[in-house]
DNA sequence: CTTGCGATTCTA
DNA sequence: AGAATCGCAAGG
C-alpha cells in the first residue's frame, strides 16, 4: 500500500477526481482504522464553476478550506444535517475540490454509525444501493468525518488516502453531477466519476 | 438582522 | 411526496 502524497492532490481537479476512484480512505478514530474504497466522486473546479462553493472567488469562513493547497479536507454541512467530505486539490489559493460521494466499506466502520442505522457495513454507505438516499452524507457518517475534520491534512497518520498498487485499474463511468440544478451550463458537464457497477 | 435555501437522507 | 433542520451568504 502506498499513501497518496501532496503531488497526487496538487494536480488538475478533473484528473484527481477520476484517479480517486478505486483509492482507499482511512480515518483512525479511537485506535481503530475506518477504511473505505472510493467508488464515486464529483469534481468542483473553482472560481469558474457555477456549482462550486468558491464560484466567482467567493471566499468566506466556509470556503476557506478550498483555498488551502491540495491534500487537505473540506468538510461542510449540507441541509442542516449532513456532512460532506471533499478532498482539496491543486495549488494554494486555487479553490478546487473533489467531493467523495460513494464508497465500498473495507474495514469496520464507525460504531455510532452502525448503531444509528442498525444495518450491515454494506448498507452504511451507498455502495451498490439504488432507489434510496445515496450520497456523500452516508460516506462521511460511516467514516466518522464531521466538520471537526475541516481543514485537516490528508497526509497525516490518522487521516489519509492510499492506493494498492496490485489493484486492477477500475472501470470508470461519468455523468453530470447530482443536485446542482442551479449551476446553469455547468450542470451539464460530466464531472461525476464512478466505478461501473458500484452505483 | 432577516431570510431563502442547499454538492441530502429517510419515511411514507 | 414531504419532512427534518441549521448555517451560510446575500440583501436591506
Amino acid at each position: 500500500m502506498k499513501k497518496l502524497t501532496a503531488d497526487f492532490y496538487k494536480r488538475d481537479t478533473l484528473i484527481v477526481a477520476k484517479e480517486l476512484i478505486g483509492k482507499y480512505i482511512v480515518h483512525r478514530v479511537k485506535e481503530k482504522n475506518l477504511v473505505c474504497r472510493i467508488t464515486e466522486t464529483e469534481a468542483y473546479t473553482g472560481v469558474e464553476d457555477k456549482a462550486c462553493h468558491a464560484y466567482q472567488n467567493r471566499r468566506t469562513n466556509r470556503t476557506e478550506a478550498l483555498y488551502m493547497e491540495g491534500g487537505h479536507a473540506y468538510v461542510f454541512l449540507i441541509y442542516g444535517m449532513y456532512d460532506c467530505m471533499n478532498v482539496v486539490t491543486e495549488e494554494k489559493n486555487t479553490p478546487c475540490a473533489v467531493l467523495l460521494r460513494g464508497c465500498q466499506p473495507i474495514s469496520p466502520l464507525d460504531a455510532l454509525a452502525q448503531q444509528r442505522y442498525q444495518k450491515t457495513y454494506q448498507q452504511l454507505t451507498n455502495y451498490q444501493k439504488k432507489n434510496f438516499g445515496n450520497g456523500p452524507g452516508k460516506l462521511a457518517k460511516a467514516l466518522a468525518i464531521t466538520r471537526e475534520q475541516n481543514k485537516a491534512s490528508l497526509l497525516s497518520e490518522e487521516f489519509f488516502l492510499f492506493e494498492k498498487e496490485e489493484d486492477l485499474p477500475p472501470v470508470i463511468g461519468t455523468s453530470p453531477r447530482i443536485n446542482i440544478d442551479y449551476a446553469e451550463e455547468y450542470k451539464e458537464k460530466h464531472w461525476r466519476f464512478f466505478e461501473v457497477g458500484s452505483v
